[in-house]
RNA sequence: GCGAGAGUGGUGAAACUGGUAUACACGCUAGUCUUAGGAACUAGUACUUCGGUGUGCGGGUUCGAGUCCCGCCUCUCGCACCA
């Protein structure tokens, strides 16, 4: 009876948005620039398992904010659209037969219906999806204009390999150096890839960050990824070859110090480097290595390995000849490949030195014996010749003038981000738009010609030789040259799934164009994205790989800002419940029993400790948000998720709160409908606790502080609800101030107090400043910072007043009396401190 | 190991620039009412030897610290030998 009817309400108006099209983004030029905004989520990948609660937090806080920006007069670009290549639907295809097209579209249909289902104000005319050919038709026209502009070219990479599935594999299918698959422990192999030149836009993309309003810890993380470091390239002449080594170090003015020399295993001159002695010793070297797996290669506790080549480069500093290794602490894709280890100042350099007995010079003067260890601060250079005595900067300075002079090196600038593998050797990717004519090399699929569709194959897997499966499709892949006519063959790899995401919120502006992949007009109407919400886990990737190519996008003229997402917030993780045996093992949800407030296993009927976790398939702690949408309504649903805590912070699904939403939002109903609402005036009371709580609303959701902006909602639902009679005006303010809320309710009550639908449109209420401050205050009065007393004092008090009242206070005179008042403090409008001896 | 962030009641959490620690909600206790529901309403709910003590621990700055500084501990996330 008292329970609100939010399963008529919620589908009954979310029927008239869509009829209405109430969300509809018109690029209305009356309408300011300054008035405009882009509200952006992170759009989802459509999988099997359905939305999980996690969605809902931060599409639901992007929805409030537009809701709230349309209130207050913005006009708001809202969509939302799925990143539907992707690994799991091929790998169900692998698994079925069944076409990854038909996986993931019901995938879709599924997420559309439950985002849906939430009451999200997006513009869904505005939908896209990433593996449409009217969509990657443009993802394949970007990656034109990049290869255009040199910023794409063929090299020989190693990928994961599974020698018996006969596959490559992604990281994230690499389980502890084995296939995640078939348990085939991975090699790697080298095959031809294409590559994006991202280290091109390096400084671009670091100092492109200066300008963002992102949190300082993504901006920090994408700098270290980035990680651009100033140092120099020294040249090593290789004794009796006179090959040239180069070596990138930050430490140029460590060179004396530099005892011995380390080579990757996969540099390429490993082979001419190795003496005929040590050839057998080498040999061996490798092949271990080959079959290490990422993880032991990167253990940083393990024993240093390497081996000597049996070839010795001279120092350009002093002339001495010292030994080249080949060791598998240093990486090829790093640097040069090579570095000179300076031991005394290393600590894998040390390391090393001490297990293969190699001579460790101290060149800084430090506090240890480097024969102990390493010295890895600074100090006054030593054992350094023409060096000694001066400080870091100095050194560097001199040693870089000598290497140049000399020809032994030059100042170099290095960086930790690597060129972007963008080929995969899968069927469910955008196929990339290249020909292969023996005559003319490597021709682009003419402008005319896309979209490039991905043709149908039999079979999903692989070929043998590790292809992509469109290889295996003849008629498709035999085609004709565009320049000369001639026999050729079409590129058979596709696009990683970051491609369709890398430029997504470009053709939100302009979803339906088939002449461009948006309208210049257009594009300088929305862009920038003024809010973009999404996990944190995309801090750098996803956004790295956007602005590189919406960078290169701006230098080509083709978008009017420089940078695409303005500012960026991260909504935190919601985890879940995890249940904890003594051993620190982790049991499945569904094998938890709880009594008294305490956890046992079901099993064993051992207690367990509540922990916080991720929420994981194997834990079965993965929450649906459908059974609470049924059971309470999407309104509470949104708000719940509101009010678990701060938006940015992570926090455990207690489903044990959700109870007080629901309860908050049937009190509404229950006022709203039960009690007598007439068009009477606000008590000066009420009338205050309505101007706070507008400004209270207002601000927090301005900031995202969605929380406290439910609970100053709360505070004034329950003084209407200790009224007989309720003021239409107090009903009617709470309906605009629920909206961006609680969409759904309130339109019904908007309708209910006699208003024409939608709540929407309507503006949101404004407050009067002088009606949210009290006039009497509590005043705080401290003894020696302790709260001894409280008086009621009118806000303007002077703070003479505040301090006599304070001093004549009976309880304030007992702690005064008999001692001597040192110190006063009076802050005016908050309290009164007396400090005595 | 490095980087980022966080530790406040039984629980989720408030506390803007240092100024009344625990708003709001859950849970719990008692009561009222009832066509017994996952109801509504009212009161209470940090500890206490009633002096005080309390924001992970130990110090410091200050008239005054959850908030600032120094040193630890624990947890979460990200990255992995970056020369």
């Amino acid at each position: 009876m008292s329970r609100y009817p939010f399963n008529e309400i919620e589908p009954k108006w979310q029927k008239y948005w869509e009829e209405h099209k109430t969300f509809r983004a018109v690029e209305d030029e009356s309408i300011p620039a300054e008035k405009r905004r882009y509200v952006l989520d992170m759009f989802p990948y459509p999988s099997g398992a359905g939305l999980h609660v996690g969605h809902p937090e931060g599409y639901t806080a992007t929805d409030i904010y537009s809701r709230y920006l349309r209130m207050k007069g913005y006009n708001v670009l809202h969509p939302m659209g799925f990143d539907s290549f992707g690994l799991p639907a091929e790998n169900y295809a692998i698994k079925t037969g069944t076409h990854p097209w038909e996986t993931t579209n019901k995938n879709i249909n599924t997420f559309r219906r439950q985002i849906k289902s939430l009451g999200f104000s997006y513009d869904w005319d505005r939908e896209v999806s990433t593996c449409e050919p009217d969509y990657y038709h443009w993802t394949q026209w970007i990656f034109e204009k990049l290869y255009e502009k040199g910023l794409a070219y063929e090299a020989v990479t190693p990928i994961n390999w599974c020698p018996s599935c006969k596959t490559g594999l992604a990281n994230e299918e690499v389980k502890e150096g084995r296939c995640e698959r078939c348990g085939e422990k991975v090699e790697k192999k080298n095959i031809r890839q294409w590559m994006l030149r991202i280290t091109a836009y390096a400084d671009k993309l670091l100092e492109g960050l200066d300008e963002l309003d992102w949190p300082e810890s993504v901006k920090t993380m994408q700098r270290n990824w980035i990680g651009r470091s100033e140092g120099a390239a020294v040249f090593f002449t290789v004794d009796g070859t006179g090959d040239k080594l180069e070596v990138y170090t930050t430490r140029c003015d460590t060179l004396f110090g530099a005892t011995y020399m380390v080579i990757a295993p996969e540099h390429p001159l490993v082979s001419k480097l190795t003496s005929p002695e040590q050839k057998e010793a080498v040999d061996k070297y490798l092949d271990e290595v080959k079959h290490k797996s990422d993880l032991e290669r990167t253990d940083l506790a393990k024993e240093k390995t390497g081996v000597f080549s049996g070839s010795y480069a001279i120092n350009p500093v002093n002339g001495k000849r010292i030994p080249i290794w080949i060791a598998d602490y240093v990486l090829i894709s790093y640097g040069t490949g090579a570095i000179m280890a300076v031991p005394a100042h290393d600590t894998r350099d040390w390391e090393f030195a001490k297990k293969f007995n190699l001579p460790i010079i101290e060149v800084l003067k430090g506090k240890v014996d480097v024969q102990e260890e390493a010295w890895t601060e600074d100090g006054i250079h030593v054992n350094s010749e023409w060096l000694d005595g001066l400080n870091k900067e100095d050194a560097i300075r001199k040693m870089l003038e000598f290497l140049e002079k000399n020809g032994y090196g030059h100042k170099a600038v290095n960086y930790k981000l690597r060129d972007w593998v963008f080929s995969r050797q899968r069927y469910w990717g955008e196929p990339i738009p290249l020909i292969h004519c023996p005559h003319c090399g490597t021709v682009l699929v003419p402008e005319d010609e896309l979209p490039l569709r991905l043709p149908e194959v039999d079979k999903y897997e692989p070929t043998g030789t590790g292809e992509s499966p469109l290889a295996n499709v003849d008629s498709w892949v035999n085609c004709k040259c565009p320049k000369c006519g001639g026999d050729a063959k079409r590129e058979t790899n596709t696009m990683p799934q970051w491609a369709g995401s890398c430029w997504y919120y470009l053709r939100y502006i302009d979803p339906h164009n088939d002449k461009a992949f948006v309208d210049p007009e257009k594009e300088k109407y929305w862009m920038p994205v003024d809010l973009y919400v999404g996990g944190a886990e995309h801090a750098v990737l996803h956004l790295l790989y956007s602005r590189f190519w919406h960078k290169v996008l701006y230098d080509l003229g083709l978008v009017s800002t420089s940078e695409p997402f303005h500012s960026l917030v991260n909504q935190g993780m919601i985890t879940s419940f995890a249940y904890q045996k003594a051993n620190k093992s982790l049991v499945p949800t569904d094998l938890v029993e709880e009594h008294d407030g305490k956890y046992f296993d079901k099993e064993t009927g051992e207690e367990l400790t509540q922990v916080i976790a991720k929420m994981s398939k194997s834990l079965k702690n993965v929450i649906n948000p459908d059974d609470f949408i049924k059971n309470y309504g999407a309104d509470s649903v949104r708000m719940y998720e509101m009010f678990m805590g701060p938006l940015r912070e992570s926090k455990p699904w207690a489903t044990n709160g959700f109870i007080g939403v629901y309860r908050f939002l049937d009190r509404i109903w229950r006022i709203a409908t039960e009690k007598k609402i007439e068009d009477i005036a606000l008590n000066p009371e009420l009338d205050k606790l309505l101007n706070k709580t507008i400004k209270k609303v207002t601000e927090d959701t301005e900031t995202l502080a969605f929380n406290t902006a439910i609970s100053q909602m709360m505070v004034f639902v329950n003084e209407l609800n200790r009224l007989d009679t309720v003021p239409k005006k107090a009903m009617e303010t709470l309906t605009l101030l629920l909206s961006p809320y609680t969409p759904h309710l309130a339109e019904e009550l908007w309708v209910m107090f006699g208003h024409e639908p939608s709540v929407a449109l309507e503006k949101w209420p404004e407050y009067d400043e002088a009606k949210t401050v009290d006039d009497e205050i509590e005043i705080v009065v401290q003894i020696n910072g302790k709260v001894r007393a409280k008086m009621l004092m009118p806000r303007e008090a002077s703070k003479d007043e505040m301090l006599e009242k304070a001093k004549s206070n009976e309880k304030i005179l007992g702690w005064t009396e008999g001692k001597t008042i040192i110190k006063e403090i009076v802050v005016p409008g908050k309290l009164v401190n007396i400090v005595v001896k």
